[in-house]
RNA sequence: GCCGGAGUGGCGGAAUUGGUAGACGCAAGGGACUUAAAAUCCCUCGACUGGUAACGGUCGUGCCGGUUCAAAUCCGGCCUUCGGCACCA
């Protein structure tokens, strides 16, 4: 055994050992319990960043804990290597996304390497592989048939210099990325995921997902944006034509005063004949601080009170959303009532606030109407409240009155109740070229034509020039947009935009359930009897980790994708993962890090100064894995401490710790105070790790717990042979223990204490209830609820010995003297305390 | 504006879910070893305060109230801060 531990030599030479065995490839086997870990795959940037490592780690340590636990464990990792970055590398360099992305995974496997992460790479997944995506184009088929995938245009963000689409997320302050060119709207025909239509399950199943955060359910909830309504119709004033508006506030109906309507409504193109209005309507601005609207010269009628009310074309009035028109009912909602102060329109006070049961409203009392309140109204009155003014609803409450207007007009036959979701279908068209092509093929004769799955994959052509200008870069390769009709066999075209990137990662972590890139075959496990699919033995995940940034995006994409797949026959659970947990950032100096605040650190320089086990070490300790970790140089080094000091210690006392097999430990009994306090602590901190890990994975008070056995151990000489066993017995608990943080660092320890198979071939150590239990406790004792004396007592006293004790106490009888207590309270094991 | 976290020593963070606030680590100060330094080891370390000392006392978990024998923890009202969403009718 060497003097002083090094990282370097040990941590490669285990990684090689655990690689050449195999340690941590898995086959199914209905044997043994599964645990599926998975961390979120990283897009192939270039580097590994300490987001990375972080999340990484985190998943290691965990698989190594359930692989000692008794799990089968499957732990895969792959590449999300469809993007945007490698085509920006091709612009910039002229190299080609393909070259650049193969390049970057290959340097990242080996920094994954290096820092002792286990995967089973036999199931690694690329995204870029033909072999992988042509599974996203047998999916778009699969949903094209189900009518879950179809063509329709929609606004994108358009930049006129680029002459490209540009997603949300590029365009910076309404300005492209690229050039800085303000970015307009653009009407594009695209491909779309009716993921609406399992708005309502994925909302309902939100519900089963106990163990994700709160916060993310709660994210994804809001994003689904659920509301119970209904849609009404207004008669157009001389017209046949009606109105159709959605609305939560039925109650609010009676003091609907006018309408708007989205500017792209199709009543405005139907019925608004004057030039000059129609102008007046486009010009409306895109602004949403500015609430703006013109008269369309119409009018509708209020179904309820028979009320003509003019008909606007507002500015913020989505015709995406319900049916693209409203009632306004500026007393009871802000922006109607803003746009109504601006117009000049009247408000009608229709609801008014309960108190205690009462309506509430001095002027109606005095006046006998609310409407002397309107004309003093700050702002509009959006709760809640008791009808007023409403024919034959007035009195009711708004929840009441909601489902009987609802009723009412529903028996009218004037409005039907409806649902509407925030949520919108998935656009999923994207006009880039390093991506997956969609598999369509238009004919001039047959129309849009589906790539017969025979015929998958739909390559994506190798040999383009990416310029970033022009539209979809595809589009310009004749060779592979010029094809034949399936259908006809006349002269059709390619489909030349690529899905987006989402697609990708919306079903990898089945991907690795069925062995990766080459073994993916799900029409062969369509036939497959379903027990013995691996799909039915790996899902679902049981730990899923990642950063909180796609709380909605792609956790919600994956949930809507194990469904379909699911109605498609090729799984039976209806969630893809079972436990989510979001790690927080590494932040230093108080900053995410980031290039332009020049506060990133290198993992590749802190795994070749301080190995990778210390980095581990630290970044479990700092802080509890769901916080942010706050990076700090001098706690890196105090991780590499205690370590070392592990190490000193079993080096000091090497001849006495490598002996194979220890030997029985005697019963507890026999065992002088300070060794027989040794070998409770160790139960202890057995105890504390496992329910640390268990809880939260809570790993920074499990390394704390482990620190302090290591504290107790390091100060204990052993006196006899008895003592010695107890000290190896000890050690070795402490290996077990801290094996999945610092797993080459115990492996190398636990061959140097005499054991030859692998550490986590081992069983996780157990903990003896009774040998952990305490035998003398402080007893702590109060005076009206302040600590007055501590006393050492025997653990386990009934309550009236326990009283004795603390009445016997000279400093309590100091200050109780004469007095009688009122009342004492006994906390078992804990404290007395005596209320005078 | 709405929703959701978070606020504890100089710092990162503990606290068995109502029962000794500050575990563990970092930093700092003092000491030992050393020709010296590094490394290592030992001691001190919330604030104020009494005592030569041994040893005490008071306050203290963002702020103000409340419940309780007892509150970092529960309740009500604020403040600060970090995320997410933002014309969704």
């Amino acid at each position: 055994m060497e003097e002083r531990y090094n990282a370097q030599k040990t941590e490669k030479k285990w990684q090689e050992f655990w690689e050449e065995q195999k340690l941590f490839a898995v086959k199914e086997d209905t044997e043994l319990p599964k645990f599926y870990c998975l961390e979120m795959f990283p897009y192939p940037s270039g580097r590994i960043h300490m987001g990375h490592v972080r999340n990484y780690v985190i998943g290691d340590v965990i698989t190594r804990y359930k692989k000692m636990r008794g799990f089968n464990v499957l732990h895969p990792m792959g590449w999300d290597a469809f993007g945007m970055p490698a085509e920006n590398a091709a612009i910039k360099h002229g190299i080609h996304p393909s070259k650049w992305t193969r390049e970057n995974i290959s340097y990242m496997k080996e920094q994954l390497k290096k820092m002792g992460l286990v995967y089973d790479w036999q199931r690694e997944v690329t995204t870029c592989n033909p072999e992988y995506y042509r599974w996203n184009q047998w999916f778009f088929l699969k949903m094209l048939e189900r009518g879950l995938a179809y063509k329709k245009t929609s606004s994108v963000n358009w930049c006129p210099s680029c002459e490209t689409v540009l997603a949300n997320e590029q365009v910076i302050n309404d300005g492209c990325w690229r050039c800085d060119t303000t970015v307009g709207q653009k009407e594009l025909e695209q491909w779309f995921f009716k993921i609406t239509a399992y708005a309502d399950e994925l909302l309902k199943d939100a519900g089963t997902l106990s163990e994700w955060p709160e916060k993310v359910v709660t994210m994804q909830r809001n994003w689904i944006g659920r509301s119970e309504g209904v849609e009404v119709d207004f008669r157009i004033a001389g017209s046949d034509r009606k109105l159709r508006i959605f609305t939560t506030r039925q109650d609010t109906l009676y003091g609907a005063t006018f309408m708007s309507v989205a500017k792209k409504h199709p009543v405005v193109a139907e019925l608004v004949r004057d030039e000059e209005i129609i102008k007046n309507i486009e010009a409306l601005s895109d602004d949403p601080e500015e609430k703006q609207g013109v008269f369309t010269g119409c009018y509708a009628e209020n179904p309820l009170t028979g009320d003509n009310i003019p008909v606007y074309a507002a500015n913020f009035v989505l015709m995406e959303y319900g049916t693209g028109a409203i009632m306004a009912v500026p007393a009871h909602d802000q922006r109607d009532f803003e746009f109504a102060k601006k117009y000049d329109l009247p408000i009608k006070v229709v609801i008014v606030p309960e108190r205690r049961g009462e309506v509430f409203s001095p002027l109606l009392e005095k006046h006998g109407s609310a409407q002397a309140d309107a004309y003093k109204l700050q702002k509009a009155f959006e709760d809640d409240g008791v009808l007023v003014e409403s024919g034959p609803f007035s009195g009711l409450t708004s929840e009441e009155a909601r489902e009987k207007i609802a009723d009412f007009l529903e028996k009218e036959g004037l409005a039907k109740k409806v649902v509407n979701y925030k949520l919108r279908d998935w656009g999923i068209s994207r006009q880039r070229y390093w991506g997956t092509p969609i598999p369509i093929i238009y004919c001039s004769s047959c129309g849009i034509v589906p790539v017969p799955e025979r015929d998958l994959p739909v390559v994506l052509y190798q040999d383009v020039q990416l310029s970033g200008k022009g539209a979809s870069p595809l589009s310009e390769v004749r060779d592979f947009v010029v094809t034949k009709c399936p259908k006809c066999g006349g002269n059709a075209k390619r489909e030349t935009d690529t899905m987006d990137t989402f697609v990708d990662s919306s079903w990898y972590f089945i991907a690795y359930c069925l062995g990766g890139n080459e073994k993916i075959d799900f029409t062969s496990s369509l036939r497959t009897g379903e027990k013995t699919s691996p799909l039915q033995y790996w899902m679902p995940v049981d730990q899923y980790i990642g950063g909180i940034e796609h709380a909605v995006l792609h956790l919600l994409y994956s949930r809507f994708f194990t469904k379909v797949l699911r109605d498609l026959g090729l799984v039976e659970i209806n969630e893809p993962f079972s436990r989510l947990l979001t790690q927080g950032m590494v932040i230093k100096d108080g900053a995410k890090m980031s290039k332009s605040k020049g506060n990133v650190v290198d993992p590749d320089f802190l795994v070749n100064n301080y190995g990778t086990d210390t980095v581990r070490i630290f970044s479990m300790f700092a802080a509890p894995p769901e916080r942010d970790l706050e990076w700090s140089d001098q706690g890196v080094d105090g991780a590499m401490r205690f370590l070392n000091r592990i190490w000193a210690f079993v080096y000091n006392n090497h001849d006495n710790l490598c002996i194979s097999g220890s030997g029985r430990l005697k019963d507890i009994s026999c065992f002088q105070a300070q060794a027989s306090q040794l070998l409770r602590k160790t139960h202890q901190t057995i105890k504390k790790v496992t329910n640390s890990i268990e809880r939260d994975y809570h790993f920074n008070t499990a390394i704390a717990a482990l620190m302090e056995l290591v504290n107790e151990t390091l100060a204990f000489s052993p006196a006899n042979d008895d003592e010695r066993n107890l000290l190896r017995f000890t050690i070795k608990q402490v290996i077990l223990l801290l094996s999945p943080f610092a797993p080459h660092f115990s492996e190398e320890l636990w061959r140097e204490t005499g054991e030859s198979q692998s550490v986590f071939n081992e069983k996780w150590p157990a903990w003896d209830e009774d040998i952990a239990r305490e035998e003398e406790i402080e007893l702590v004792v109060q005076i009206n609820g302040k600590v007055r004396a501590k006393i050492m007592t025997a653990a386990g006293l009934d309550d009236e010995t326990v009283k004795g004790k603390a009445f016997s106490d000279p400093k309590i009888n100091e200050i109780i003297k004469d007095k009688t207590p009122k009342k004492v309270i006994v906390v078992k094991g804990r404290l007395v305390n005596i209320v005078i």
